[in-house]
DNA sequence: CGACTCCTATGACCGCCGTCATAGGATGGC
DNA sequence: GCCATCCTATGACGGCGGTCATAGGAGTCG
């Protein structure tokens, strides 16, 4: 993951710690030690505080998913939605089932944990879902999906995706996302059929 | 919500605190004080501490979940899966449009908050989605949808509310939950219809 | 009246957390 | 050598959280 400077790892560490246990239940502390990283430097390179440190690990999961859509769709021999769409799911089955259930979705530990409490960081969350719905959307335009529900479209891949991330994790079982992309493809592709 | 005794009513009020802030951030006194019940009573009551009242929340809100359905589709003049799924979306929008964007799902919250740190947390959120999911997939079966099918569409409908619940919430706008509600009637409604 | 059970009440303990304050290197330019 | 800047290091503080311990009503039944 590229062992950047210390900064990046404490983000990088705020992200899969919050994945793993919330927002509340990450400490300072564990971030830093989970980083290597000094404590010290967590204000130092944090003023805003925790706060800011959330907001940042939120808005780079953010871009992580985004820039995750291009590579997925490299892998795809005939870029289709449901081809897209499966591939985002297989993401997570394969790290569920390599690693354990161990982690969900990062941005949506801190819309659970935030929303309320916290503005920036609900901000922050909606911009990395925007991050994320923006190129899912670019890819089921050039897939020939009509212009007017290309972000209809990708809001839905992302909300049932994201559901089924949620019931996975509870069951300990990727059921609910292989049954997700099984019973959303044929939607998906029949909008990309021209009509 | 049936004044009942002061036990219930502590159950009631955690998973009210839990969707709004999650479980880490919602104190057990702060329980105490939202139910008007004595503190000395949680331990009274609950002797297995937060852990035993968060996973009682928790199945509170997969039993309240599941009873839903038959109040929705008593509503329906004609029941259909798209008209269901529309209503369980409606709840939702209804809430926020009316009291703010201010609380998700408690068993959302569970999960993303103890499915790595509580084991029986987590599988209090499973018997919770099941809760739900059972109810769900008995109604799709009255309607016409193949036995085959009616877990895993119903395992589909709620994948994707609660994850068009966290992007509305982070969105503050309703716009995913609708987005959802159209997209996924076409093909609810398709597979209650005989072929 | 006494005893017993159920519930309430309150204070204390200990641990963790985010933050602050302060000082100690290190590095590089001059 | 010296200074400025950037980063690191560490201890302390105040607050809050869950839990425990202990005791105080409040009925009820014998």
């Amino acid at each position: 993951m590229s062992e950047r400077g210390p900064r990046e790892r404490m983000v990088f560490s705020a992200a899969q710690l919050i994945r793993r246990d919330g927002v509340a239940s990450t400490g300072m502390r564990e971030v830093a030690a989970h980083a290597e990283a000094p404590r010290g430097s967590l204000q130092h390179y944090f003023p805003g505080g925790k706060e800011q440190l959330v907001n940042e690990a939120v808005a780079w999961a953010g871009r992580y998913a985004g820039n995750r859509v291009a590579r997925f769709l490299a892998a795809l021999p005939e870029p289709t939605p449901g081809g897209l769409f499966a591939e985002m799911v297989r993401q997570w089955t394969d790290e569920y089932e390599r690693a354990g259930f161990g982690g969900g979705c990062p941005v949506a530990a801190a819309t659970v944990d935030c929303a309320e409490s916290t503005t920036s960081t609900r901000e922050a969350a909606a911009a990395a879902f925007a991050a994320w719905t923006g190129p899912v959307a670019r890819a089921l335009a050039d897939m020939g999906v009509p212009e007017e529900r290309t972000t209809d479209l990708a809001t839905l891949m992302i909300s049932t995706l994201e559901g089924a991330l949620l019931i996975a994790r509870a069951e300990q079982d990727v059921r609910a996302l292989t049954t997700a992309s099984r019973e959303l493809t044929p939607l998906l592709d029949a909008a990309a059929r021209p009509r």
